[in-house]
DNA sequence: CTACAGTCTGTAGCTACTACAGGCTCAAGA
DNA sequence: TCTTGAGCCTGTAGTAGCTACAGACTGTAG
């Protein structure tokens, strides 16, 4: 094994495995420049270390609190250059946590709409549905 | 004009303009088995008529509230078969009902995480920042 | 030596549209 | 009659954020 992984390095899987991520999700990263291109061994396994780990974190992370993509690159381009500033970073969570909140409110209206509507069916074994009325009218 | 559209016919830009539907999304519906192919004039304009107006209606409402395009096409699969029962469209109107729940919950979740973590920012010209901090632990 | 797991690449698929490019048709004005 | 411009036609590509696959190669254990 001439291109053994030494001591600290992952292999993809492995990386995968420890993150909860999506094997093919981390290729998907690296080739939108969410990730470092990797060093990779003699036989072009990609290799990672634990700052790999971390940043893969990261980026999961922020995708769980619904920060797009081209959002977590701007966060990661601040970081990545040390330009970053606790208010810039602040601004940019509260223009996301705005977002949110609006997407929130109109499930919200789409809720009290589906519930009222739903409220009206008998139920019952008949044609006649206000669900399907209020779609047609 | 020998492909006059005759009294009640409309061509696909006036269908888009008195449902307020994007002119492609129209084509993408009948792409899709949404919408029926319409009839055609001589030179191979649709032509449209009132039933058409109602079901592409129909179909921007359901999406308006939510529905998938896959359960739109059920409910339209259960009308255009004659076999709805208000019993049937219920029981879907309430499983989307529950999804439209689930995101509320999750967008909950994040808003709140969200509006914790901005709420310790100091929002200040530091490169400390909780936000980030919260994001790569 | 072989079997099998892991990795590599490129590419296609998903949802629900939206936006072209390049060509045709139709109605109205000069 | 000719031209101009709006409207329509088609096929295709792009968007976000993955996910999955095929076919080939590598690495390791028995």
């Amino acid at each position: 094994m001439a291109d053994h992984v030494s001591g600290k390095g992952l292999q993809r899987g492995e990386l995968a495995r420890r993150t909860g991520c999506n094997l093919e999700t981390i290729r998907y990263y690296e080739k939108t420049g969410m990730m470092p291109e990797p060093p990779r061994t003699a036989s072009g396994y990609r290799v990672y270390d634990d700052s790999q780990v971390s940043r893969l974190r990261f980026i999961l992370r922020a995708r769980q609190l619904g920060f797009a993509i081209e959002q977590i690159r701007g966060l990661l381009g601040l970081v990545d250059g040390g330009t970053q500033t606790c208010a810039e970073v602040k601004e940019r969570t509260e223009r996301h946590l705005s977002d949110v909140r609006a997407k929130i409110a109109d499930l919200r209206r789409i809720e009290k709409v589906l519930a009222a509507t739903a409220a009206q069916c008998s139920g019952d074994d008949v044609p006649e549905c206000p669900v399907l009325e209020a779609l047609a009218s």
